[in-house]
DNA sequence: CAGACAAGCAACTTTCAGGTTGCACGTCAG
DNA sequence: CTGACGTGCAACCTGAAAGTTGCTTGTCTG
């Protein structure tokens, strides 16, 4: 019988990821650069309810875990998007689904050889 | 030309679900779900760090954002995957990830015009 | 019925994330 | 050169998240 790959082995480090993500103002600058390409700081401050500070640190909280790149051009600084960790993240909430339905399929044979 | 879906729009409201997998212990309750099957909280207790009232509490986290379903059979609750939000939240990676993409190839074509 | 077992509830502590303000530092333009 | 502009840095405040302990309630079992 093959091993099963299973998401609790080390994959619980991608917590910093999700966590990344699961807050508004940083989903929402995700967002935007994701539809608004490359963009400076001042750029994101813009429309948005919070300081410029703010911003800077939410992006520096989306760059420690990889999901942001930034570089200097100039006296500004322009942030894009990662694509890498976003894919990474994705790839391990398929993982679980996958896992899950695996699941649901063994038992619902189970059940078949039972009745 | 064909009005493009954005992930800004109104999907923000994604970020609970993200913040409730953003946290190790969580993100291990999901994982332990995901291979070991529907579970007791004395079960998803055993092999923890933490307090049984510590993972209680995670639980009702994950299930507030919809990403677990609980049941009671007679003196013990059994909890389980709800794997629709989880669904959710990996299609909305996958909208990003393709804008994303989307916005490259325009670049590239752009650029392919202008020599 | 009595005790063991699973869970719920509430109060409390501690840590830290998210936000602010204020000021200093490079860089570009007139 | 001088001022406006974009950014960086540090101190500070506040609310809530994460964890604990202690006690109560309900349910199975011998």
């Amino acid at each position: 019988m093959s091993r099963k790959r299973t998401p609790s082995s080390g994959l619980i480090s991608y917590a910093p990821v999700f966590a990344a993500l699961g807050d508004q103002a940083r989903l929402r600058i995700v967002a935007r650069l994701c539809d608004g390409g490359p963009l400076s700081i001042v750029r994101l401050t813009e429309g948005a309810d919070i300081s410029r500070q703010a911003i800077t640190k939410h992006l520096s909280a989306l760059e420690k875990v990889g999901l942001l790149r930034s570089c200097r051009t100039g006296r500004e600084r322009i942030w894009e998007l990662q694509t890498r960790r976003l894919a990474d993240a994705r790839r391990y909430l398929n993982e679980i689904s996958e896992q899950w339905d695996d699941r649901l399929r063994r038992l619902r044979a189970f059940v078949e050889t039972k009745r």
